[in-house]
DNA sequence: CGCACTTTGAGAACGAGTGCACAAGCTCGG
DNA sequence: CCGAGCTTGTGCACTCGTTCTCAAAGTGCG
């Protein structure tokens, strides 16, 4: 049993992406893959990946490579992925629709089973294939459906509000849209996506590319500049 | 002139968040705000919020605090944020249009003032008050707005070759959306913003919560809680 | 004017994460 | 069965980021 092993952040963020990565090599009926490789198709280092699977437990063959299934699996147990995991969403407004009907969720081991919004007049329309439900439901909703994700696409006045509800309601893990900053109990887990925030740190470092205005040429050779 | 001063990226990160929170201040018409205050609106402890305020400049007064105006305004320069970016959204399916339509960018310094599809079928059509343009098109919309900030709101299998043409036309940031690995020149920025990533991330969490099963209260006291 | 109080700014210790380098271990051809 | 060639797993040094702590600097009351 490695899952009793403790496994750095960094490492869990990167888990997502060997994911990734080892299902576009299984589709093409490879056996086996190299840690070099795998760390090209993630974009990362190949020494960062052989210590991430490491902390999993030693399932590379030396002189070999890693066995591309038997990985997959190991990776989707411990990340959770043999189960589909229900998600609600609250809030929805135009980001709260396009999540309800984005397809990547479903694909990798999530689906949207109920959406939440506060404004009666949306109550009772449906949103792909999903009837919105009124916020008072909520606890209803997820105990019938035994969910313990939620996602919250509100605006930020609503933010911590809708947290709170989702908190009581017995949801134990969120991701938060909303730009604003939101408290939960500790064993809560929070996660945030703010999008303009990821444009104001692109805005920080194109504004020190030319100290004076915008535009410019860009060749020079591929390679990956993730700033973070 | 502070801005020759190296800022770690972390603290970059982190400035977005400040900025946001003075903005709220501001409004209530409060002159003047602590660490310890502003840690609270945004998150952080109050020692890191010194520490990142202190590679901008020393511009708090001890026994005071900082100046919320003087701050936002320092802040709101460092990030690039005292005049508008223009910025072009490639894709228009159900992310990309909601991204069109998401108010939260304009309030933050960013407008959207173009949209692009490969779909010819789409190109043509009206998304909210911008026209969709073709692929094709790019080059010539990115040098007549001076877009210097692309987002990529494609599938996975196009979003290289959207990456690519956005730099080729002179863009030198990228918001990547789609769930794949991007490769770009070193002098372009980009970031990324995977959702199935982020739940995929929760769910470990989630799943070593409760090992075997889902489902569970959460009462305890207020705190933030962020899993990075 | 001086003293108590507040709050910043930064030095220093600590901790997490990264990347290098190489021994250990496996395969395969001869 | 041995040796050449790969590739993993990990110890180690290093960088980056966080937190603690406290002197320095400012305020305001008596």
């Amino acid at each position: 049993m490695p899952s009793v092993r403790r496994i750095p952040e960094a490492t869990v963020a990167r888990l997502p992406l060997y994911y990734r990565a080892l299902l576009e090599i299984a589709d093409q009926h490879v056996g086996t893959v190299s840690s070099e490789r795998l760390a090209e198709l993630g974009g990362v280092n190949a020494a960062k990946v052989r210590k991430d699977l490491s902390y999993l437990g030693s399932y590379g063959t030396r002189g070999v490579g890693y066995d591309v299934e038997f990985l997959l699996h190991q990776i989707s147990r411990e990340l959770g992925l043999t189960h589909d995991w229900p998600v609600v969403i609250v809030g929805v407004g135009n980001l709260g629709q396009a999540l309800a009907n984005y397809r990547g969720f479903g694909a990798r081991g999530f689906q949207i089973v109920a959406l939440v919004d506060a404004d009666p007049a949306k109550v009772g329309t449906r949103v792909g294939d999903l009837p919105v439900d009124s916020l008072g439901d909520l606890p209803r909703v997820v105990a019938e459906r035994s969910i313990a994700i939620g996602i919250v696409a509100t605006p930020a006045s609503a933010a911590q509000e809708v947290a709170d509800r989702l908190v009581d309601a017995g949801v134990t893990s969120i991701l938060n849209f909303a730009p604003a900053v939101v408290s939960v109990p500790p064993s809560v887990s929070l996660r945030k996506v703010d999008l303009a925030i990821e444009l104001q740190i692109l805005s920080f470092y194109q504004q020190r590319k030319v100290p004076g205005g915008d535009g410019q040429r860009a060749p020079a050779p591929r390679a990956a500049e993730q700033v973070r």
